[in-house]
DNA sequence: TACCCGGCTCACGAA
DNA sequence: GAGCCGGGTA
């Protein structure tokens, strides 16, 4: 890597500044492609070898599993002692919030077998509460919550603060919600954090303990944190007569996720609340080419500026962005397939050199058909987590239901699937008789007075499920780190057998689909046993049933630990941050896609904060490229059936290409009839420069 | 009454 | 392509 200074480490001089930074709370403003995962990684390797600090005394937060994963792999290349790696907190904002509760569930009134409630989960019991079926209505309700959750507002204060009808209501069911969590001693999401925001407030001993615990804290894309976050890094690192010592890496230039209640607001709090916050910039961009980031640059430029940063770079001008204007979705598929083949034969590069990224996930499906049609193997990340499965989330409930009988929905999910002769009409009476003891759907089967509102045949099934659940958790909490014979391999292989989950499947699907939720179901179920031994490598910790059912809560998918295949990756632009590509494709840059189309009835000042947001997505997609970038757009595209008319998104224009690159040359598009001839015509061709 | 099927509509992002 | 609803059927 070419740099003009090289003080040390291999870095150039902010990036060594930021290393070697040790007198108080610091900021790194760190552009697409500066090196901040190495600012990181290197000065946390500085911490250890040079500063005395200890590594069980540093954590490093990020927002993603793949992240934490990559960055403790690299940490652990760079010290001289790898092993010490592991003993570094290197983890999710969410994984660093269950391991406080699990720890200090007591403080909380919170049993340390507590459920970790996913969307769906937390959907249902808001469709309960508001006696409703209006999905549109839910969302709103569930978002409301959500960004009550994260702003720190309670119930009481929702319900004060409530201006129109709608809030009122969703802030009343906002107290209910929080009460029928509390009654299934079950956490959300956003708890995970918020929940120790709270104990650390109120509880100086607990939140002692753990500043004495983690003593240097790194935060890696701080413009992603949301008000709940920020307060937890706070209440983390300042404490009477201490040092504030942390570092928060971040660029607000790619703060993509105010919809779930990040705000860049945190970016100029955190120079308020600690005046001798050190900034520095990191502008050198060692990933793309200057066309490339004089596109970024350009576009993100329409934006009012947070902090004064522009990124340049010692490479050469590169190869001309190209736009290209397609028909419609059809054709813009079936040609970025075409292209992307003929340029990686041109450039003699691998498929694993490109990405396609898009706006939605639903724009994926037509390019993989593309992509299957001419033989180019693709891999796809973000979209449908393997976890949100449904075979998944049937075996996880059983789990769930083990750990925490109180975990009425894992109850409902678990007693039901397979069919075990529990219908609704079973269900609607547990349900009253739980409401009347004001007990869990689970102790209400062995409630008196149940019988007389049971048939035997109703009873009998629920009775014989419940001893079964009884009967796995005896076993399964035998089963810890001290290995006392049963492991949680062996549990989990019987309660497989027991409920005879492949039968089920193969009863309601067709073959194919139940052999391919078969596979999944044992991936999974391999993968946790692999997981409860310590991992492949033996070298994580053992872990329980219980352990392994919380962290499953916060995956969000498999960890990539086997090789990647040469293969193209396909990414929405929320997912491809922080990744980087030598060819990108950025398809579908329309109007109403990118920048995509919201609420029409939204407030002004919302509808510019969400353009400059999605200005920011588009600076995200056009920084992932190194070498080459490919736009496309459609004039038509295939909408609920019938065709829309699509007009180019301004943030092509934004761009502000020179004229030679932004013409799209139709006739100059790849047919089946001159798809040989073209390719013969580059075979000839010398090798590009 | 319960279930199944077909047509219709609709789609942002994720721990 | 999925989920929802309405209508038709066992």
């Amino acid at each position: 890597m070419s740099s003009s200074s090289s003080p040390g480490f291999g870095l150039n001089a902010p990036q060594y500044a930021a290393v070697k930074y040790m007198d108080g709370p610091c900021l790194v403003l760190a552009g697409a492609g500066s090196g901040k995962t190495r600012v990181i990684t290197q000065k946390i390797a500085h911490l250890i070898e040079d500063c005395g600090y200890e590594p069980r005394h540093i954590a490093a937060l990020t927002f993603t599993n793949k992240a934490a994963t990559e960055m403790q792999e690299r940490i652990a290349k760079l010290l001289k002692e790898p092993k010490q790696a592991k003993h570094i907190t290197v983890s999710t904002f969410h994984s660093l919030g269950v391991k406080i509760l699990r720890q200090e569930a007591r403080e909380l009134g919170l049993k340390d077998r507590f459920s970790i409630m996913d969307s769906d989960d937390c959907f249902s019991i808001v469709q309960d509460l508001a006696i409703t079926t209006d999905k549109q209505l839910i969302r709103r309700i569930q978002t409301a919550m959500s960004l009550w959750k994260n702003g720190l507002v309670d119930p009481e204060q929702a319900i004060k603060q409530a201006v129109t009808e709608d809030e009122a209501q969703a802030a009343r069911i906002y107290r209910s919600y929080v009460a029928t969590l509390a009654a299934y001693q079950a956490v959300d999401f956003d708890d995970l954090i918020r929940l120790p925001v709270e104990l650390f407030r109120s509880n100086e001993a607990v939140r002692d303990k753990w500043q004495r615990r983690l003593r240097y804290l790194l935060v890696d894309e701080y413009q992603d944190t949301n008000t709940c976050q920020y307060e937890l890094v706070k209440l983390m690192v300042t404490g009477i007569g201490k040092k504030p010592m942390f570092t928060a890496v971040g660029d607000d230039d790619q703060a993509i996720y105010a919809w779930r209640g990040a705000t860049i607001e945190n970016l100029k709090t955190l120079q308020v609340d600690f005046p001798d916050l050190k900034v520095i910039k990191l502008e050198q961009n060692y990933r793309s080419s200057t066309r490339i980031l004089q596109a970024a640059n350009a576009v993100i430029g329409n934006n009012p500026k947070l902090f004064e940063k522009s990124l340049w770079s010692e490479h050469g001008l590169g190869d001309p962005i190209k736009v290209m204007a397609m028909a419609d979705d059809e054709q813009e598929a079936e040609q970025v397939a075409i292209m992307l083949s003929a340029h990686r034969f041109e450039r003699r590069a691998k498929f694993s050199d490109y990405a396609i990224l898009y706006r939605g996930n639903h724009q994926a499906r037509i390019f993989e058909k593309a992509l299957r049609r001419e033989r180019i193997p693709y891999v796809m990340s973000g979209g449908q987590s393997f976890f949100d499965k449904a075979e998944i989330k049937d075996i996880i409930s059983y789990l769930r239901l083990i750990a925490n009988s109180d975990d009425d929905p894992a109850f409902i999910r678990a007693i039901t699937t397979p069919r075990r002769g529990v219908g609704q009409a079973t269900l609607e009476v547990l349900g009253t008789v739980a409401g009347q003891w004001q007990c869990s759907l689970f102790e209400a089967v062995f409630k008196g007075g149940i019988e007389a509102k049971l048939t035997d045949r109703q009873l009998y099934p629920l009775r014989e499920f419940c001893n079964f659940i009884n009967q796995l958790e005896a076993r399964a909490s035998r089963v810890g780190p001290a290995g006392s014979g049963e492991n949680a391999a062996a549990v989990l292989d019987d309660m497989m057998k027991e409920i005879n989950y492949e039968h089920y499947l193969y009863d309601c699907f067709d073959d194919r689909q139940a052999q391919g939720k078969w596979q999944n179901t044992l991936d999974f179920t391999n993968w946790l046993k692999d997981k409860g031994n310590g991992g492949k490598d033996g070298a994580g910790e053992e872990k329980n049933l219980l352990e392994l059912t919380q962290m499953v809560a916060l995956m969000s998918m498999l960890e990539g630990r086997d090789e990647e295949p040469d293969a193209v990756r396909m990414s929405t632009l929320h997912a491809s941050k922080g990744l980087e590509y030598p060819h990108v494709f950025l398809i579908g840059v329309e109007e109403g896609i990118l920048p995509h189309k919201g609420d029409p009835d939204a407030p002004i000042e919302t509808i510019a904060a969400r353009i400059e947001e999605e200005r920011r997505l588009m600076y995200v997609g056009i920084t992932r490229a190194q070498r080459s970038l490919h736009v496309s757009w459609c004039k038509k595209r295939k909408r609920a059936g019938d065709s829309v008319h699509c007009d180019m998104s301004r943030f092509i224009k934004e761009m502000r290409l020179d004229e030679g690159d932004a013409v799209p040359k139709e006739e100059e598009q790849i047919t089946p009839q001159n798809r040989l001839a073209s390719l013969k015509a580059l075979l000839q061709k010398p090798r590009a420069a």
